[in-house]
DNA sequence: TCAACCAATTGCAAAATGCAATCAGTTTGG
DNA sequence: CCAAACTGATTGCATTTTGCAATTGGTTGA
């Protein structure tokens, strides 16, 4: 909604668009959480953003084309979001911000699994990863998908300690 | 101040030191447009911070430990503010997202000239710049400094585009 | 039928932001 | 020597954004 352009500057633009508190946290649940309905971001996610504010980035994402949405064909209720190629090009940006993260922040061990992978594979093991969103999210390319468990391990999911949070909010 | 520790995500603890509207563009004016002193930073910013907001993101990131504060030898009153090694270190993330921002957004050519030579540089570059930073703010290392004119395309100020918007304020 | 589930929306309090005015000490120019 | 300009802030106040809980209108599956 708010489109103040302050400035032409590179990075003042990049942050008009997602330099807010939630907006890259949903993108980083949907590139490397693959969560794709609404529910799912709003239950799933560790820092528990709140429903109101989840749509609002949702619209303001679509806005600036970083999302698309879609039927789901299997529910006629459920929409299902998509990443678009601008937002996968966001892969560098999230690899570098773990990378910083992880070198200067406490980060818990457990979920600094997927910078640490990242970090290791360096800007080849990026763009195999963005090609793998690409034929998930805009079904196009991939002849041969990355592998499997490297795939699996940065996809991992927080599932595990958002139940240990919800089990020891209600034990 | 406001330390919420929303989870230990790398990402999401990046956001919290400098995922504001705010805390990014004082780092970027520190470390691309050389201003060390509260008033270059008020009034030189192209995109006009507020003296109050500049005096808290200030604040906020020294305690971050992002900035070190020092009297001006110069000037009794003059606080000359430092980039850290900690701060230093957002380079690399600088860069990939003023790459993002000039291929994905309506960047003005003017400022993305930085933008286009870090992108154009690569790592190798980053990392002398950020050497030449650390011989500026920390007194250490640098043994030979950064080719002059590489140094002062990057350096250079937003001084021109200030002025006009200025001149184009009062005529 | 009916409870569970879906993507939102609403109301309201709290916090962040933007803006102008102001402050006390410091330096500079005449 | 003194006034004007400059230093890094601070204050007050209106507007905007955010966070949270409750709720909505509709869908689904048993």
């Amino acid at each position: 909604m708010a489109m103040d352009l302050r400035s032409g500057c590179p990075i003042n633009l990049s942050l008009e668009v997602f330099g807010d508190r939630w907006s890259l946290i949903i993108l980083r649940d949907m590139i490397f959480g693959g969560k794709r309905h609404f529910r799912e971001l709003l239950t799933t996610s560790i820092e528990g953003i709140a429903s109101n504010i989840l749509a609002d980035r949702l619209k303001r994402l679509m806005e600036f084309g970083m999302l698309t949405k879609a039927d789901d064909p299997t529910h006629k209720q459920k929409a299902i979001y998509s990443l678009t190629e601008k937002s996968i090009a966001l892969v560098p940006i999230m690899a570098q911000l773990g990378a910083w993260g992880r070198a200067w922040l406490p980060v818990s061990e457990e979920l600094s699994i997927r910078a640490e992978l990242l970090e290791d594979g360096g800007p080849a093991m990026w763009e195999a990863f963005m090609a793998d969103l690409r034929a998930e999210h805009l079904g196009i390319g991939k002849v041969r998908p990355m592998d499997e468990s490297v795939r699996g391990r940065l996809q991992a999911g927080y599932e595990a300690v958002v139940l240990r949070k919800a089990g020891a909010a209600s034990p």
